[in-house]
DNA sequence: CCGTATCCTCTACGATACTG
DNA sequence: CAGTATCGTAGAGGATACGG
C-alpha cells in the first residue's frame, strides 16, 4: 500500500485537458481495443454526433495520442489508432476505469438523488 | 505488464462524474493532504470562487468522497476531509496524476498551439 | 468565518443540412 | 464513406453583493 504520500504536484488537470469532457474517455477506450475505421467508431460510441466524434478526434490527434491514417481510396477509409503515447494513458486510466466500475452503482445512485 | 488487456467496461464515465470538471481535482489533491478547513482551502485552491468551492464541496460530500464537520462555534468553524471512499479515488488517480505530470511540457505545448 | 443569492458570460455539446 | 458548415441550447463557471 502507498497509503499517504499525496497527489504530489496534480498533473490532473493536464491529464484531464487530454481526455476530459464527455466522449473522449469512450474514444479512447474504444481505440484502446483496435485500430477503428470512422463509421465504425460512430457506431461503437452510442450517441455521438458525426460532428463530435471528428472534433474528438482531431483534438485527441492534436494532443498526439490518436494516429490518423487514411488510405486515399474512394471511396473513402481513414483509420484511428492510439499512438504510443496514447496507449501509456490508457495505462495510466486503467485504475481509475476500475475504480469506477466497482463503485458505478454507487455513483449512479448518488447522481440521480443529486439529479 | 498488463500490457494489451482492454480498459473493460470503462467506468472512467462514472468516475469522471465524480471527480471531473475545472476544480474538483485540485481540491481533491488539496484534502488528500490534510483535513482543511474552508478558508484554508479557499487559499490553497487559488482562483477559485467561493460559489464554486462550496459547490464542489457540497457535491463531493453528496458523492461521499468528503466529509463535512462542523464544529458549531463562532466564529464558525468547519473542516473537510476525505472519507475512505475518497482516499481510494485518491489511490486510483494516482497514476493519472504522475502520467500528466511527466507529460505536462508536452500537453501545455499542444494545448497552447491548439489555442 | 462560512457561507447564500443574483446575474452574466462562454463554451461544450447537440440537431440538421450539405459535400467530395 | 468520411467528413464540413451553420445554427441553437443548457449548464458550467465567474463576479459581485449580502447574510448568520
Amino acid at each position: 500500500m502507498a497509503r499517504s504520500r499525496p497527489l504530489s504536484g496534480c498533473g490532473l488537470e493536464a491529464a484531464l485537458a487530454v481526455v476530459g469532457g464527455k466522449w473522449k474517455p469512450i474514444v479512447l477506450w474504444r481505440l484502446a481495443g483496435s485500430t477503428r475505421r470512422f463509421g465504425e467508431l460512430r457506431r461503437l460510441v452510442e450517441g455521438i454526433s458525426e460532428k463530435m466524434l471528428i472534433q474528438q478526434l482531431r483534438e485527441m490527434e492534436a494532443d498526439g495520442i490518436v494516429a490518423r491514417k487514411d488510405f486515399r481510396e474512394i471511396p473513402p477509409r481513414v483509420e484511428y489508432s492510439l499512438t504510443e503515447f496514447g496507449v501509456s494513458l490508457a495505462e495510466a486510466l486503467r485504475p481509475l476505469c476500475e475504480w469506477g466500475q466497482a463503485h458505478v452503482a454507487r455513483i449512479r445512485a448518488n447522481q440521480a438523488d443529486a439529479g
